[in-house]
DNA sequence: CGATATACGTCAGTGATGTTGACATATCTC
DNA sequence: GAGATATGTCAACATCACTGACGTATATCG
């Protein structure tokens, strides 16, 4: 707080603004996945049923192995849920064109409605974070948001991340 | 993308914007809790021991009623972690004074020691992910992230966030 | 002082979500 | 045809959450 480290050296970050923002993060999201969570139990689902749906919903005819690196979970986690989820007419499975062995993963109709009115809340929240910030100038928002996030996933999942946002449909709710 | 919502409108915020945060919410959280997970392994904990280490050690003298409403889960659920942090040293109680039915929370040594250390890997991060924000002008940086998170935040839940975090020990990694 | 409320602890059962390890099947590639 | 790859499945287990019920110590209030 005085000598060398200057404000204008400015050597990193202060710190107490990164243990608020650890902090922060963790409120964040504890109430961004608290909406979906309470809607997903009138169906008996679960948080790992939601991210199936909405993975599935948004980058329709996704790959097994490919939600798997997304989710990173085992084969055998993702199974449990997707069975529930296909065996319930939420999501169907295509057999591949190019290579029989893969399962293109779709919604259903049910399956897109109810992962819409999932999304609808989660984008709610967003847009409200991002139109009315609690402390901040309102300019560049969603730059700086967008560049905070994306720089705290690791590094080298950076690209795998873009390119697979790159690919979502994006005419949809 | 045209006719009534052009961008001197813009009404709210751009649909294709929100969506992606939402996403990038699910994998900067995923990445953020992964490294101190790692290094929980080590001495048999979880993400719940956790929490609460980071809590105590950033609050200290705090209830179990406080740190549940902090966690938001039930008694039973922080008993069962608080119970091994106690028998294992890492967490100590003291009888409250003027109330001596409440417990107040401390780390021990070993408890601060631990904590600092998963704290500075999550600090590295976030500190990390402000210095080199990964596409925005890096002005305003902080203030825009702190911003963002805390309008994700229930807006109910706001004061009590700010209330807390203001008590923070601040002279700590 | 005695009733009631509050702070905390605990027992018992259950469910969701993750893990490891092993093995089976279909399909592709060479 | 051999071996790699994509997927499915069985079994056992750990973590972390839940509900419901009950017990104890202490505070507060009439």
């Amino acid at each position: 707080m005085d000598a060398l480290a200057s404000p204008q050296n400015a050597p990193v970050v202060e710190e107490s603004v990164t243990n608020d923002l650890v902090e922060l993060l963790f409120f964040a999201y504890r109430d961004f996945v608290g909406d979906p969570d309470r809607m997903l139990a009138d169906y008996g689902f679960g948080r790992a049923h939601h991210r199936v749906l909405h993975f599935v919903y948004h980058y329709p005819g996704l790959t097994i192995a490919e939600l798997l690196d997304i989710l990173q979970i085992t084969k055998q986690s993702l199974n449990r849920v997707l069975k529930d989820l296909i065996e319930q007419g939420y999501i169907v499975q295509k057999t591949g064109k190019s290579d029989r062995r893969q399962r293109l993963l779709f919604c259903s109709k049910t399956g897109a409605t109810l992962t819409a009115e999932l999304t609808r809340v989660q984008v709610r929240r967003v847009a409200r974070a991002i139109a009315d910030p609690v402390a901040d100038e309102p300019k560049g928002a969603h730059a700086a948001a967008q560049g905070f996030l994306m720089a705290m996933i690791e590094p080298e999942e950076r690209a795998a991340v873009r390119s697979l946002m790159a690919r979502r449909i994006r005419d949809r709710s």
